[in-house]
DNA sequence: GATGCATCCTGTAGCCAATACAGGGTCAAG
DNA sequence: CTTGACCCTGTATTGGCTACAGGATGCATC
């Protein structure tokens, strides 16, 4: 395979896979005689991976450290499980903040009459200092 | 109010004061006779609505944008609206993918045995190729 | 006055995860 | 034999900061 075929197979661009190789998450592949890039199954199993935990959000790092937890072969399913876990809870923080900022820009559409004027609810919240705490 | 005391009072780092400066999001400041910038109410003012909206999660083209509404004068609080809401949809959408990733780790984990054993689920799942689709 | 520390100045480099391009080489179809 | 698609290398760009290096200034203390 060439380096657009195996890029088209798990979908993504080809600058990518030569990316993924400069850092050492792909290994480089032989060449022929040309030097261009030859890829087997073991390319293609690799790079799926590497794509599809891109795609449920973890960091090159990531899978990096995951990819030589594989590499070393004394991977146990319960270490995967945790690190998959640590994942999961890190998408969750980042749903939680996404959701408050949603909640609060649900607020300030509300609080916007919509008019032609120039005052504009939106923007005063957003300039204004907040209000001063009521001296207990 | 020198760079650290107006960064102090919105909660930002004192570098990213002079980041917005050079990205033309804060004006430049007068100097006092050291070459120190000088802030007075209306940079923090303005300082203020950068830092708000970046927690909203607005780009800083985004805000350049608002703010050159704001600064043009003719900005109608129906404009401001729509663009809130425009970005409220870009919020949303960013929170349906991490929802599709939270759904998907958490099914590879309910598959995970989280045993001792090399095996995993999860690795199976990542590592390979799609199931054939059955010839109709 | 000297010292030390915090702050300021400028410009530049680094982070992440790609993507794009310049400037060339290789190869097959028409 | 030319066109087009692909390949090679290395470098630059994106966004939104943050972190220096290498110096100058300001203020308090000894």
């Amino acid at each position: 395979m060439r380096r657009s075929e195996i890029a088209g197979r798990v979908e993504c661009h080809p600058e990518t896979v030569r990316f993924y190789e400069r850092h050492g998450l792909l290994p480089p592949p032989p060449r022929n005689e040309a030097g261009h890039r030859v890829y087997g199954p073991a390319h293609l199993r690799r790079l799926r991976f590497i794509v599809r935990c891109r795609a449920l959000g973890f960091s090159l790092e990531e899978i990096r450290a995951l990819l030589e937890l594989v590499d070393r072969g004394d991977c146990t399913c319960a270490e995967i499980r945790e690190r998959t876990a640590a994942h999961l809870r890190a998408v969750q923080r980042k749903i939680r903040d996404l959701a408050r900022m949603q909640a609060t820009l649900e607020e300030l559409i509300g609080r916007c009459s919509g008019g032609e004027t120039p005052d504009c609810a939106v923007l005063e919240a957003l300039f204004e200092p907040p209000a001063a705490r009521p001296s207990s």
